[in-house]
DNA sequence: AACTCGGGGCA
DNA sequence: TGCCCAGAGTT
């Protein structure tokens, strides 16, 4: 269990966050589930933006379990070239199509044990696909989400799993998918990888990393 | 634990 | 023009 002073600085954070990024929310658009979990796993190391160009002329052409499990790799690989990583993701797409229709009857399975051993679904994408498409409640970690928990000093550098853990702990369940992708706007625009833009953070008073003085980088 | 995949985004 | 990834699988 978290101590008194993180639970308050969580909460600090957590209304510098709704001011900073009043309306964050997934930029995915979507109309089906399948086509969720199909934009979630095309948008590993990409952005929202060139994964919605691409899902929207995919699924003129396609838009079932079905259409896909009919596919080769290489075919599905030509229809989704611009975000990157494609010959890999091709094929998790038509080895998880395949999945989802012989196994689970077309249905995308709402069960994370399910999600999870489909083919390019991982914790994260199990965890956004839970979230948006089912309406559970989730936190998604993914590499900003993670970095930012540690310079926070909301968790303690024990891998993905533990942020997670320990962001649900101090994040109301209600606001998960909005902090998550509150998280990730900052952590792209502002609290970046290599090199964190301290001047530029509206965060500055409350993070114990700013600067670079003391806790983990 | 380190490596691989890949084109977009940004300095 | 070079560097870093809005991850997950493999070795």
């Amino acid at each position: 269990m978290a101590n008194k002073e993180t639970v308050k600085r969580a909460q600090m954070i957590m209304g510098k966050l709704s001011e900073l990024y009043p309306d964050a929310a997934t930029e995915l658009e979507f109309s089906t589930s399948f086509e969720l979990l199909i934009a979630v796993i095309l948008s590993a190391q990409c952005t929202d933006v060139q994964v919605n160009k691409i899902t929207k002329k995919l699924f003129k052409n396609y838009s079932t379990p079905g259409d896909f499990a009919g596919l080769t790799p290489e075919q599905l690989a030509l229809e989704i070239k611009g975000c990157g990583l494609f010959r890999n993701k091709s094929r998790f797409i038509v080895d998880t199509s395949k999945i989802i229709l012989e196994r689970y009857q077309g249905q995308v399975p709402d069960k994370r044990e399910d999600l999870e051993k489909l083919p390019g679904v991982g914790r994260k994408t199990a965890n956004v696909v839970l979230g948006v498409a089912f309406g559970q409640s989730t936190f998604p970690v993914d590499t900003h989400v993670h970095r930012l928990a540690q310079r926070w000093g909301l968790s303690n550098g024990k891998g993905p799993e533990q942020s997670e853990k320990d962001l649900c702990q101090v994040f109301p369940e209600a606001l998960w998918q909005r902090l998550h992708h509150q998280m990730i706007l900052h952590g792209r625009r502002i609290c970046l990888a290599r090199s964190p833009r301290c001047e530029l953070c509206g965060l500055i008073e409350v993070c114990p990393s700013a600067n670079n003085k003391g806790a983990p980088k």
